[in-house]
RNA sequence: CGGGAUAUAGCGCAGCCUGGUAGCGCAUCUGCCUGGGGGGCAGAGGGUCGCAGGUUCAAAUCCUGCUAUUCCGACCA
């Protein structure tokens, strides 16, 4: 490609609204374009980056076994309804109406269509396994789409679907899925990790996702430093403390604290460790419980969890949180001043809290906390779960080592999905007795726009866009100095451009008449791995200048050598 | 959905408080110079000041409403 014959649409200026650098990059770099809130415009740029990472998961998917198919976009509200995702799925989905007033939705992901089209299809077990994914668009109306494509309404994704008829044959498919993910990963040249994750609201058993490490990820994994464990941190669990409980020692004291509605001010004002303190966070219980309000309490210094929380018997999901009003109308104080002792609603505590002495917490009197609480003497044995985010240094649950936390962008994830939506929407073969079967399903998603902001969020510097060999949108630029007045500049130039098209290198030629600096800045902003810098300084040596946008290194090399060394050097 | 902010040339912004000829940098176009790191000189084009009302002799500027964008929070395969 010549730049003259082509859109760069570099910019210099970091445009105000991009937060994060990988979009802030992908703006200058000329990769898309915003359209409206969550909706790009993909770039010539930006569109070879998009499609070389399809390809690379298309040919990892068919290695992998699974056959490709396509399915629209737009579906019927009937499949919805089939599976109870029309009720169950919030704003962000899509709903429209055709002229006839016909509901459909824009897919969110495809679990209805594709079991749609397998009931029909596929009348015998000895169909199956079968593993169908397509690459397609996916609408979600998010509630506040951010970082540009990392988190977009319209974006790519490749989406798999398996089918078996026992879970034996369904976690063999799982397995060879995780195997490809790894492959597709190491391909595109990522720093990631597979995670144990929670199924969310897809659902299903076992699940993993697979992270791209980076400082700007949105969610939280957590690592074992002793052995392989890692899991996002919303399914790792938090172990009992290894020692037990240890005896009173204080007595029960009420203790006036008008200033202090946070634990922050608790231990500023009041000389007390906050590892000794305890919150008091009151959630609705569900419908079928006799009380309206639940407590949770954790540690002073401890997040809840909220989808540990919310997955307990007797509360309600989603988890919500109860009003300031509602709290005081159960329990006569305000939010920052409750705790477990002479509560009237049930308590729920953490593991951690439950093996606390001598702590204090709210006294369910505004400006009043105790101190000095002991668990059996000053209030009621709570029920005792696993409430509470891990932080660093907890032991690994696996058991070996501690955790540590890094942050994550989830650009994979794989569920077990068992029968939830075959069973809803009666998908069923004939099994070896000739009896109806319902299928076991697994469903295997990478989210392929986001994995283009992922590597570029791992792989940047001051200059630009660093991409990674298998994924830059073109893997040679060519710089000629002078082109347009020195002839043989640009015979050597243009000699080089052919010798690497015909090779089938991408190859970018940058034949605008245009400065060497700005050349220079563009090529680096847009990440071109290697760069041939042309020049007559050098050709008086019969040399040209070969650079390494990610070692940052430059060595001249011999005219006639400079093609075999560049081929040599991409196999 | 709650809280905050913003909306002026393609991009980034000033002007608004204190009403009176719409401005700067970059980009674009023309010419000349320059030619190994976003260069210089000279010139040119480009605006419904988000939209709709209102106040006023006069509104980018003051008032009201709306819309969009954005940040924080809640939410989220």
């Amino acid at each position: 490609m010549r730049t003259s014959n082509y859109l760069l649409s570099t910019v210099k200026e970091t445009p105000s609204d991009a937060e994060i650098i990988s979009h802030q990059l992908m703006l200058r770099a000329g990769m898309v374009r915003k359209l409206a809130s969550g909706l790009y415009t993909w770039l010539p740029t930006g569109l070879r980056v998009l499609r070389k990472v399809e390809n690379i998961v298309r040919e990892e998917m068919d290695r992998a076994g699974a056959i490709e198919v396509l399915m629209p976009v737009v579906q019927p509200a009937d499949l919805w309804h089939e599976t109870g995702r029309w009720e169950k799925f919030g704003p962000e989905l899509l709903r429209i109406k055709d002229r006839h007033q016909r509901d459909f939705v824009l897919g969110p992901t495809h679990e209805e269509v594709i079991t749609e089209l397998v009931r029909k299809e596929v009348a015998s077990y000895k169909q199956l396994p079968l593993n169908l994914y397509q690459v397609q668009t996916k609408f979600r109306d998010e509630v506040r789409p951010r970082f540009g494509v990392m988190r977009a309404r319209e974006f790519t994704m490749k989406d798999a679907y398996s089918f078996h008829t026992s879970q034996e044959c369904l976690e063999k498919t799982y397995q060879t899925m995780f195997d490809a993910y790894c492959r597709i990963f190491d391909r595109l040249g990522l720093e990631y990790r597979p995670v144990i994750a929670d199924t969310g609201s897809i659902g299903g058993s076992a699940s993993h996702e697979f992270h791209v490490l980076a400082q700007s990820g949105e969610d939280d994994i957590v690592f074992s430093d002793a052995s392989d464990y890692a899991a996002n941190i919303e399914k790792a669990e938090a172990l009992a403390p290894s020692e037990p409980r240890a005896a009173a020692t204080q007595e029960l004291t009420q203790v006036a604290t008008p200033d202090a509605k946070t634990i922050e001010e608790l231990v500023a004002q009041f000389d007390v460790a906050i590892e000794k303190t305890v919150k008091t966070l009151i959630v609705k219980a569900d419908e079928e419980s006799e009380h309206e309000l639940i407590a949770l309490l954790v540690r002073g210094d401890h997040e809840l969890n909220e989808i540990k929380a919310e997955k307990i018997e007797g509360i309600a999901s989603p988890l919500t949180f109860a009003t300031e009003e509602e709290i005081r109308a159960a329990i006569g104080a305000g939010p920052g001043s409750l705790g477990p002792v002479n509560l009237p609603i049930p308590v729920i505590a953490d593991r951690t809290v439950a093996a606390m002495n001598d702590f204090s917490a709210g006294a369910n009197i505004d400006g009043q906390h105790f101190f000095g609480i002991n668990w059996g003497r000053d209030a009621n044995e709570p029920q005792v779960a696993d409430l509470r985010n891990v932080v660093a240094g907890d032991l690994s649950p696996c058991g070996q080592g501690t955790l540590s936390i890094a942050r994550g962008i989830e650009v994979g994830h794989i569920f077990q999905l068992g029968d939830n939506y075959s069973k809803s929407m009666n998908a069923a073969v004939l099994n070896e007795q000739g009896k109806n079967q319902i299928m076991t399903m697994g469903c295997y998603g990478i989210g392929v726009s986001r994995i283009v902001a992922a590597a570029i969020e791992q792989n940047n510097d001051e200059h630009g866009i660093i991409w990674p060999e298998a994924i830059a949108p073109f893997t040679v630029a060519i710089i000629p100095m002078n082109m347009h007045k020195s002839e043989r500049v640009a015979e050597v130039a243009e000699q080089l451009y052919q010798g690497l098209r015909e090779a089938g290198v991408d190859v970018l030629f940058d034949d605008r008449k245009e400065r060497p600096g700005v050349m220079f800045k563009d090529m680096e902003l847009t990440g071109i791995p290697h760069t041939i810098v042309i020049g007559d300084r050098s050709l008086d040596n019969q040399v040209v200048e070969y650079k390494n946008r990610k070692l940052g290194s430059k060595e001249e090399v011999a005219v006639d050598a400079v093609l075999g060394q560049i081929l040599a050097q991409l196999n």
